[in-house]
DNA sequence: AAAGTCTGTGCAATCGATTGCGCAGACACC
DNA sequence: GGTGTCTGCGCAATCGATTGCACAGACTTT
């Protein structure tokens, strides 16, 4: 590797010179510049951001720490950090929990330890208290998910209203049973959800009927099966919504599987637009559209500004509420009257 | 933050006594490391990884730099890296080119500045050649395109023989007109594929006609215009093979915006199987399945290993090429006999 | 000509964890 | 008693980039 020292050995001038020169400082002339520009070039020199990071104590890092990488929504959220790091200078690290707060709490000391300049997370329900005692007093997030045992910002959508607007819709074509995939009720989130989902049927003095609710992990695999056991049951209901994205994609799954009738008989609701929704059956999914690029980059934006603003004030929490909006495709149907 | 100092004047010892007592050091009685350790989560001690990076001369970074990561395809290389990382307690960091070859360089350049353990690209057409002078001789390898100018091992498909069956299928169903969605000629990946469509053609003595042949970035937009391109012609093709990822998703982005009497009349394959494919239309979509998981895995647990070998000896190249099969679903009809 | 002002560089300390070497005390063995 | 041997721990250097301070020479001002 070649460093500092290399250069300015070669040049037969001090090392400080050689940074200086680099980091065009006023005070060398510009003779000397260009000449060391040139040879760190030919040298190829690449500085060190580990001691880079070290002298200065602050790194270029963000963390972000997902679920799933491989689900559409939280990809989008891993490129919509990409875009604003680049943007703004920094890089960005990966981690993902798979839903095991085990996992999570080993990436999060890995973040912490790595002296992240900012953390953005997507918390698991059983969050340790390890890792909230390793992220609070830090510059980091939450994004969607609340774990009221974060005391962090939080980025997310508003899910109340969210679920409310998908069902009334259902409710205004007349489905009457109406199935919910709902994670677990440790995460506000998923709460909120669910609440949202209540209130409309309440609202519409529709029944409510606690076997079409299926509550569990967030996961693609706890939705497939809770979407096959919702279409067997005794008295089906006629539409299904998923509130969450790994919820959405397990739904899928499990309805790719069926047969034509029986996926007529369904209407489907998904949570985070994806492109691949469109290719759903004839003429795509329905979903609830969330601005999840727009959130996802305004909390990053929010870190990298809180990061480089280095205020030692401590702030005071704050939401960030984000809303949504249903946008319709072929996998809504009026319900069959029964 | 807390440092090992800090630990150490706390405790009435030295540093050195800290560090060993938390390496787990034989040369330290078992009390002392009880209580240094206890300690240390007590003051919630999280050792520097810049510090740690900077001494040791190695980090536990392993770079990923990949042109999308809201592909299906790609999210699942960034999974497989994530887990493979996640199991040998390295770190990894993603980096996303968007197909750029300057953002890549940005990032190429980065991930040598953090002396990442081991980088694994999947080139632009266009990188670079600081890029590539920036990843020669450094632990690093090629994922999935193949790009000449970069000296490294790859790892990647046997992309002739991919596209070769994937068009002798639709041959034996009676197509004669089949249109190609592909890359840009100067990857070599691109190129095989290619060759692999032609190669079929010419053993069947199928016509062939470059009007069918759509090559371009190997972005969605462009697959989506020229999906669109190849329906709309004077005499479309009866079938259409995206060959590439990107492609892939293009053209079905396309395709959802038919008809349905357009989508049964042209029969679509895809490249790279992904979940999503399942939920094409009535009964999915037909798609060369790669091993990517596998792929990405295996290049990522090579370049661990060659990264804690740290054997000075200069290798010789090598290409790691794997298989890949045809993946039969609806999207697939017999021509019409025209 | 003396004093003041720039310009262009070098010196040395610093960030935090790690480790080779050395040292002091305890104990064993001949 | 003398000589090893082992245990437990401290000293100080190291990794590479950065930066406050100092300093030498050139040039300007009164």
């Amino acid at each position: 590797m070649v460093t500092v020292k290399d250069i300015a050995n070669k040049l037969g001038v001090s090392p400080s010179t050689i940074t200086r020169a680099l980091a065009d400082s006023t005070r060398i002339s510009t003779r000397t510049k260009t000449l060391v520009r040139r040879t760190a070039a030919e040298m190829g020199y690449v500085a060190d951001t580990a001691a880079r990071t070290m002298r200065s104590r602050e790194s270029t890092l963000i963390g972000l720490l997902i679920p799933d990488i491989e689900n559409s929504f939280y990809a989008q959220i891993a490129k919509a950090f990409s875009d604003v790091c680049n943007a703004k200078g920094f890089q960005l690290t990966l981690a993902v929990s798979d839903d095991d707060a085990s996992i999570e709490e080993r990436h999060v000391r890995a973040l912490v330890s790595a002296r992240c300049a900012g953390i953005a997370i997507v918390p698991t329900a059983s969050l340790s208290t390890q890792s909230a005692a390793l992220l609070s007093s830090r510059n980091a997030a939450q994004l969607i998910r609340r774990n009221s045992a974060l005391n962090l910002d939080w980025f997310g959508i508003n899910d109340v209203e969210a679920l409310r607007s998908a069902t009334d819709r259902l409710l205004d074509l007349g489905h009457r049973r109406i199935g919910l995939l709902c994670g677990e009720a440790q995460l506000n989130s998923a709460r909120d959800r669910y609440q949202g989902y209540r209130a409309a049927l309440c609202e519409r003095a529709a029944p409510f009927d606690p076997a079409l609710v299926m509550r569990g992990p967030p996961r693609a695999s706890f939705a497939q099966r809770a979407a096959n056991k919702l279409k067997s049951a005794a008295t089906p209901p006629s539409a299904i919504i998923a509130a969450g994205a790994g919820l959405s994609e397990g739904m899928l799954n499990a309805a790719a599987s069926w047969s034509t009738a029986e996926q007529e008989a369904i209407s489907l609701v998904g949570y985070c637009d994806c492109s691949a929704f469109r290719w759903w059956g004839e003429s795509g999914l329905t979903a609830i559209d969330l601005p999840v690029r727009q959130i996802a980059g305004d909390l990053c934006s929010a870190l990298i500004q809180r990061a480089q603003a280095k205020s030692e004030e401590p702030r005071r929490l704050e939401d960030h509420l984000y809303g949504s909006r249903l946008v319709l495709r072929g996998s809504l149907r009026f319900a069959n009257p029964s």
